[in-house]
DNA sequence: ACATTTTATCTCGAAATCGAGATACTTGAT
DNA sequence: ATCAAGTATCTCGATTTCGAGATAAAATGT
């Protein structure tokens, strides 16, 4: 027989992380949706403003949808003329993504205070504690993601709606 | 590299927050998805089984989806012969759930894989963290629930996909 | 008692996301 | 050189989720 099988610590802990998520993400959609951005939106602009220009594999890698959402969501963004798209010159199979101008104002505008909302969402720790957590949260979303059934371990750097990783 | 506002500290807490959710979210999924049930479907089941009957709007509260959606979840989940509706009699605007014979045998025979692919999720991090981790995760989805604009605050109980809060 | 506000549930149309698969290109092995 | 396997992007239909209300019932204040 399993030693300790029916600890409810693992499901705590999955209960906790996902009403933490869920509550920090409410702020941060609230503080984008202010600017008429979706939440994957925002995160195509945001990567594209930190890393520059990037292949479209590697913004979904980032804002962590499958690769159907990211060509819906880029064709929105193109259509509203804040993101260009622009084949690559060494690998013919690859789209760039660039801001345009438009796209470079107005993500330059909404992400100071998106940062600020964020901080404040998560004020509640005191900053000892943020580093804290986020020690024990990058190690367990490491492990978690190597375990991953079937599909490709994801690249160290994949995100949600976070996509800067400076 | 120079921190974009202030301290970066609580954007790569917000950064690894989702990462950790998204990582072990994919292990949740996979691990219901096998049974031919959603993620809030499951959600729905779990409650019911842990609790018993309940309002829609506490199980809706737990699985932290809105209204609309709560509302046709629960449609597919009683078409299936899985959940049943009843008008509650102290209050004549609540719908009570409740699991039939049937939801009762699937979410019986479903949980004890699900808590161990969980378990087996979160087990990059020993014991001892996992505790530590739900102390600060726990601290900080608090108080990011409190300060949550406009809308109400979030009963403590308020879960995503786990909705077990046993 | 009455008006106001809050709460619970649901309807309906729109938006976001997914999944399977098509296409075109590159890489690697033989 | 060629062929198999892998990768990048996109298409299309289906599913899921949301948002804005509509309705009814309870709670609250006066």
């Amino acid at each position: 027989m399993k030693p300790s099988p029916l600890s409810p610590i693992p499901l705590k802990l999955w209960i906790v992380l996902a009403r933490a998520f869920d509550a920090v993400e409410r702020h941060s959609r609230a503080s984008i949706s202010r600017f008429g951005l979706g939440t994957t939106e925002f995160g195509v602009l945001e990567v594209l403003y930190h890393k520059g220009e990037l292949p479209v594999c590697e913004v979904q890698r980032r804002i962590l949808v499958e690769s159907s959402s990211t060509t819906y969501v880029v064709d929105k963004l193109c259509h509203r003329g804040l993101v260009r798209r622009r084949p690559s010159a060494t690998d013919r199979r690859v789209t760039l993504l660039a801001l345009t101008a438009a796209g470079r104002r107005l993500i330059a505008r909404i992400f100071p205070p998106h940062a600020a909302a964020i901080r404040r969402a998560v004020a509640a720790l005191p900053a000892r504690e943020q580093a804290r957590a986020i020690r024990l949260l990058r190690a367990l979303g490491k492990g978690a993601a190597k375990g991953l059934s079937g599909g490709r371990v994801r690249a160290p750097g994949a995100t949600a709606a976070p996509a800067s990783g400076t």
